[in-house]
This record gives C-alpha cells, sequence and structure tokens, in this order.
DNA sequence: TCCATATCAATGTATATACACTTAATGTTA
DNA sequence: TAACATTAAGTGTATATACATTGATATGGA
C-alpha cells in the first residue's frame, strides 16, 4: 500500500522527505511483526538481535563492546539487554581474565534451541519475498547504503 | 557505508534478511538525527510528527484518533503526547460539542512558530539529497511500497 | 425504549530507552 | 612510578513505549 495511504497524507514536501517518512513507516512495521512473533518466546527484537549476533559468533564469547557494534540500534542498553538474558540463561557472561574490565559473553545451549524455534518463525522475511524480487531487495540495499553516505 | 560494515556482519543469510535489517538500520540513523536536531527544541520526534500533523490541517481541528491514524508510529500513546503539547502551550484541546467522546485538537500559534523554526533545521533531509538523485528516491519510495504489499 | 456492542480517549503498569554519570581496570607519559 | 587519560561496563533517572483495561458516550437492533 502506498504511504500516502498509510498515513493519509496526500502529499509531500519533496520525494526526500517522502523517502525518510517511508523508511521509518516501513521501519516499524517490520518492527511490530518482530515483535508479534517474539513475544510468545519472551524476548524482545532487541534481544533477538543480540541472540543472533552471539550465535555468529558461538562457541566463541565476544565482549559488550563488540556486542555494541554489531547491534542494529547502537543506542540501546547493552549492558542491560545481556544481563536480561542471563536471567533467562540464554547467554552466560565470564569477567574476561586478560582485561578484567570485559566481560566476555556467549550463547547457551538453551539459547542457541530458542533461536533455531523463533528463526523458523522469523520467515516473517517471507512476507517481503512475496512481493519483491530478489533484484529489487538488493536494489534497495544498495541505493540505501548510498543514501547514507 | 555497507550495512556489512556498519555492523560488522559480512554476510546475510539472504538478500532480503539483509534487506529487513538495512531498512530498521536506516530508520535508527534517521530517528537518531532528528531526535538530536529537535532536542535543543525539547521536543521528541514523536511529537514533531503530531505537530507537522496538525499543521496540515490547520486551522481546523483534529480528532486524537485521526492523529493517530496519521502518525509515523501507530502505536505511540497519541493522548500522552498530546497531553506534553498541550503543557507546552504547543496545541489546545478542546472536547467536540457533537460528539462528546471526542477530543479536537489544534495547533496554536506558538506551535507553528516552533514549527516554522525546526523546519528549517529540518532540512537534515538535504543529507539525503546530498546522496541520492530525486529518480533514485523516487525508485526506494515504490519499492518499500511494493514491499509492504 | 432497553440492552448489547462499538467507539473514543485516558490511564495503569511493566518494560524499554536515552543519556549522563560512576566505578574499575588499563594505558600513557613525564 | 605517580599522575592523568582512556576504556569497558554498569547504574540512576527521567521519559517513552507497548499493551491491557477502564470509563464515558454513542449506535443499532429487538
Amino acid at each position: 500500500m502506498k504511504i500516502e495511504e498509510e498515513i493519509k497524507q496526500d502529499k509531500f514536501h519533496s520525494e526526500y522527505q517522502k523517502l525518510a517518512i517511508n523508511i521509518l513507516f516501513t521501519s516499524n512495521w517490520l518492527s511490530a511483526n518482530s515483535t508479534k512473533i517474539l513475544k510468545p518466546y519472551g524476548i524482545s527484537p532487541q534481544q533477538y538481535n543480540v541472540l543472533r549476533i552471539l550465535k555468529g559468533q558461538s562457541p566463541k564469547a565476544i565482549s559488550v563492546s563488540n556486542i555494541m557494534e554489531r547491534m542494529i540500534d547502537k543506542m540501546s542498553n547493552t549492558s542491560r539487554l545481556v544481563e536480561k538474558l542471563r536471567q533467562k540463561e540464554l547467554i552466560e557472561r565470564v569477567t574476561c581474565e586478560s582485561d578484567r574490565r570485559q566481560v566476555d559473553v556467549k550463547i547457551t545451549h538453551k539459547g542457541l534451541a530458542l533461536l533455531e524455534k523463533v528463526n523458523k518463525e522469523m520467515n516473517a522475511f517471507k512476507n517481503i519475498a512475496d512481493n519483491l524480487s530478489e533484484q529489487e531487495a538488493k536494489t534497495i540495499n544498495q541505493l540505501l547504503d548510498k543514501m547514507r553516505g
């Protein structure tokens, strides 16, 4: 559906302004979708993002600041997110011996098992694939990268 | 900068997964930018969105639920946002006489004046225009609309 | 008219977020 | 090595958010 209809605004100041609004709107649309899928599993999209990052490094551990660098939303509070995941026993956290300021974080078997189940449902990206060709997805990816400069 | 570098992830499961992440990341990037510009004016991006919607209707008033329909983030709490703006005297709120469940909301002179000043700075969209042609912006807009189905 | 249902806005509450500040450990250099 | 700067992580706090619920009004059918 056209963004004009989604937010009932029939004209925009420019194609660029419309683009900014379209990106924000689409992002919220994607988030709402993930939140809904993740809810029954008791994790937020941000926590899911952290779990995926840790799975990507598994079985190695990485530091909290390394997690932060890899997060989609750099502004979120990684320490507290990690603590939430630890309470659920989805990750483990150990002080790094060689640099005692750092904390080594690693996904647990329980975390990997959860991710396995969730990922199946997270073929929410299937929705996207239903509407766009792979080439079209690639085009947007290239243009967004270009846009951010 | 390529999304791969932004979040230090060198490969994705598919072009579609990459697209979802790219949209979320770019949206956060835009939000962080607006938050920074708006901060000295004491309003949040959501409050800015509401003010713009009200300006679009000015001098007419619209109901809280009409505002909600037009918001980029439909999930936010419009009642409370409106109350914040009222406290700052940027809008006014009157119970609708013909339907006493509704509330008529209208932007004030003070609100319009603030928007005027902010909008000048909000040519943050200039950043986008620096990197993309109008045709490229249009292409992304069309593809995002198509993507949401 | 009466009652069930729908709609509009507001509120309660748990959680999340932004952002400044603190604490502890490590690096640097005079 | 003492003094200062930097880095990593955690914390305090005000605000924002998601989401269920409430309360008031309106609507539509028996």
